[in-house]
DNA sequence: CGGCACTACCTATGCGCATAGATAGATGAA
DNA sequence: TTCATCTATCTATGCGCATAGGTAGTGCCG
């Protein structure tokens, strides 16, 4: 149910059409929240429907339409109660450290590939971050910069402070995810290094 | 399609019904993977329409009845081709993230009461996760031990070493977001602590 | 012996999301 | 002027999972 609060949070800047925001959603949002534009589309009608938005056709080029969303007072409200209320965390369903947990059921050069593909997955989102971070302490976000502009002064601070910290979270999570994972390595090389001493230390 | 390898891997031990595998979901397993009942008995009966396993009627006192599942030959190959192969991570999406990437939206006592939230929600994981690697340590996982007791003697190091490095990602993992979050108390604090002396320094 | 917790299994509904399409107009480069 | 690419929106199917029930036998305590 978060979808509504993602796309709530990105129209308090300004309107915009159901392919605005998912543009949104596979650069800036995208990193904290992903969705398919199959999943937007609807989910802007059902909020329209509850009157969090309202939408309006805008004419485009010759012939073409589009239906350009903003948010209401009731949408504002809305989002507001969702920022103060607090959140239920999910069980926890994690495929990489199930596969850890019985690694010693794959062949070794399997399992270091699954190290491997772990650091490459992370070093990539590393990457982006890292890039965000960048780019917000730089000013260069045209999305943050509209928000900043719209945002009362005395907000301004918190505004750009609570997204760098948010990044800063999650660098911090996948470079934590690529330790753990060059540790798995060297676990690996440990536990399936040829005994070059045949001094099988039965304890 | 995890559920399915999660439970392989219960099986590579013993034989097991719905109900031994859904209270090993609710402890053990449940720490990196969950599933509620309703989820395990019909995976379980497509799993032996698919030949992974097999099920045996097990009379249980009087009139009572119990389905056995045992891996099968196919079952095991099905787990190593998983284990051997590679995972497609998922892309992001993460409520805490996202409602931290806003948190000027939120009162300052709500913004300090998610962030305690999650102290103390990844404190309680935490807590569980340590209590498993001691019991790892001490031998006291009865699941653990007859796993151990079942594979060859060459292989039980590994087997032991693997899940004390999953458990260890988890608390790593957990002890960042820990230290997230009061990185994020301390800039709330930052953020909205009255401005003692009046040089409200413009730059 | 009655009651209650536990074991054991099952069903139904609905949401969120992935995946894979389809349609149609706009725009710009070759 | 054609053709590819982008903008813009929509539909359909199916899986994984949450949630919330239901039934029936077992075992033990008081």
């Amino acid at each position: 149910m978060s979808l509504r609060y993602a796309l709530l949070a990105l129209l308090t800047v300004e309107p915009m059409t159901g392919y605005d925001l998912y543009k949104e959603f596979e650069s800036s949002v995208g990193h904290v929240w992903h969705a398919p534009d199959s999943q937007i589309y609807p989910e802007l009608r059902r909020m329209e429907k509850d009157g969090l938005l309202e939408g309006e056709e805008i004419t485009w080029g010759q012939r073409g339409k589009k239906r350009q969303y903003h948010i209401t007072e009731a949408g504002v409200e809305a989002f507001r109660t969702w920022m103060n209320g607090t959140l239920d965390y999910a069980r926890v369903r994690d495929p990489a450290h199930l596969k850890a947990a019985y690694l010693e059921w794959a062949a070794p050069e399997a399992a270091r590939e699954q190290m491997l593909a772990h650091i490459r997955h992370h070093t990539e989102l590393l990457r982006q971050w890292h890039d965000k971070v960048r780019e917000i302490e730089e000013g260069g976000s045209p999305m943050l910069n509209r928000r900043l502009a719209k945002a009362p002064v005395e907000q301004r601070r918190k505004t750009a402070a609570f997204k760098k910290f948010t990044y800063e979270g999650l660098i911090a999570r996948a470079e934590q995810e690529i330790a753990w994972a060059n540790r798995g390595l060297a676990l690996i090389d440990e536990l399936y290094a040829e005994p070059e001493t045949a001094d099988s230390g039965k304890s």
